[in-house]
DNA sequence: CACTGTCATCAAAGATCAGT
DNA sequence: ACTGATCTTTGATGACAGTG
């Protein structure tokens, strides 16, 4: 490797493709070190002659681990926090992907009545549809999560499966039929489609999701990621709200692992360290979304509580979220009462984010700043 | 201008890989 | 063997360019 030129997202082609452009040169023989030139605006850097951003690095960062390119002082900033902290994101939290349905179409439906026990929607075809309240889940898709603001369902999930010894098995299809008959109609207009799905046992249950994963992970207090986003961005939910996700998104779950408070994780992956340094490493997308998938965010370094200080620490950042998701609750009447409780999340998520930056041991004032730049990623 | 084939996009489906 | 994570392919959709 001689030299590496990295656009990033920008688009360096003109038309509709969407291109992510990198432009290697290579030599004959080996060399300890290579030309970065991570290009941050294209037209200046066109009309540039000597290219101001250039830096030297070291061949080792191009190594069988996804390639991660740090300014000079995002690299202290890193190794700082990497010296400060034992543990990993992973070790103190579960990161989970959401469910898959194979046929969102579907399961998912939206409430357009309901009375005591059932719920009225238009299926697919437009057909006016009832189906039992009970075999239905809030859910959301295709929604905006905020940590400044309490999740409010925006779909209905219809979810066939039952409690049997703590775990949610699929529910006997003479079951489904008797207790829920108008669901029961409903599914089976579309056992063709259902059954169509390539799944285990498609043939006998042809009303199941399309995968079993991660059916028994929504029944605690936990984290959702929106994925992939422009920014870093946790919500907590205590709501058992039911999510889609893997691979590319749409969402992400988190939930703590040990003893470890969910409003420390809350405040973790809302922290512009964390923001920055998973930026850092994962995929970015047209228009600067970056992906905050399990595999680009499971290694975080995170202090593990060592000394008292950091339990008190610790114990009054889980205060200030715990106040700010209190607000997150509270239904405001004015929009004076609404932007006063906005200046005190604000007020609240600046005082926790510079006490978690206390525990890692950076000037916060200082991380900020160097969070304005943008950098590369793989 | 309508028609048609091509291409890009997005995200879901499908397949495969990995860990227990 | 099974569950869950991740990688790859596909399918639906819409924009667009070329053609008669």
């Amino acid at each position: 490797m001689k030299q590496l030129i990295h656009f990033g997202a920008d688009q360096v082609f003109e038309g509709q493709a969407t291109t992510y452009t990198c432009i290697v040169i290579t030599q004959n023989g080996k060399s300890d070190t290579f030309i970065f030139d991570k290009v941050r605006d294209l037209t200046r850097w066109k009309n540039e002659s000597t290219k101001t951003e250039i830096i030297n690095l070291p061949t080792e960062v191009l190594s069988e681990a996804p390639w991660v390119f740090p300014s000079k002082r995002e690299q202290e900033i890193i190794s700082q926090i990497e010296k400060t902290c034992r543990g990993k994101l992973i070790d103190i939290a579960e990161i989970f992907v959401g469910l898959q349905t194979s046929a969102d179409s579907i399961f998912f439906l939206n409430p357009e009545k309901e009375d005591d026990k059932h719920v009225y929607f238009s299926d697919t075809e437009g057909g006016a549809q009832m189906i039992e309240k009970e075999v239905l889940r809030a859910a959301i898709l295709d929604k905006a999560v905020s940590p400044f603001q309490y999740i409010i369902q925006n779909k209905k999930l219809i979810f066939p499966y039952e409690q049997k010894n703590g775990r949610n098995v699929l529910m006997s299809e003479e079951n489904l039929k008797m207790r829920y008959p108008h669901a029961y109609k409903y599914l089976l207009q579309y056992k063709q489609k259902l059954q169509a799905r390539k799944m285990p046992n498609a043939e006998e249950r042809w009303y199941q999701f399309g995968r079993s994963q991660s059916l028994n992970k929504f029944n605690t207090q936990k984290l959702i990621i929106k994925n992939p986003a422009l920014q870093a961005c946790a919500t907590f939910d205590d709501q058992d709200i039911l999510f889609t996700g893997g691979g590319n998104g749409p969402y992400y779950g988190v939930r703590p692992k040990n003893n470890t408070e969910v409003l420390y994780l809350l405040a973790l992956l809302n922290h512009p360290i964390f923001d920055k340094w998973v930026k850092l490493r994962s995929s970015v997308f047209r228009g600067g979304y970056y992906s905050f998938g399990r595999q680009f965010i499971a290694d975080f370094p995170v202090k593990i509580s060592e000394t008292e200080n950091d339990d008190t620490t610790i114990k009054k950042i889980v205060e200030y979220w715990g106040k700010i998701v209190q607000l997150n609750k509270v239904t405001s009447t004015t929009p004076n009462q609404n932007a006063e409780i906005l200046r005190q999340k604000t007020f609240l998520k600046f005082e926790a984010d510079r006490l978690l930056s206390g525990i890692y041991g950076v000037y916060h004032e200082e991380l900020i700043s160097v969070n304005d730049e943008e950098n590369g990623d793989e």
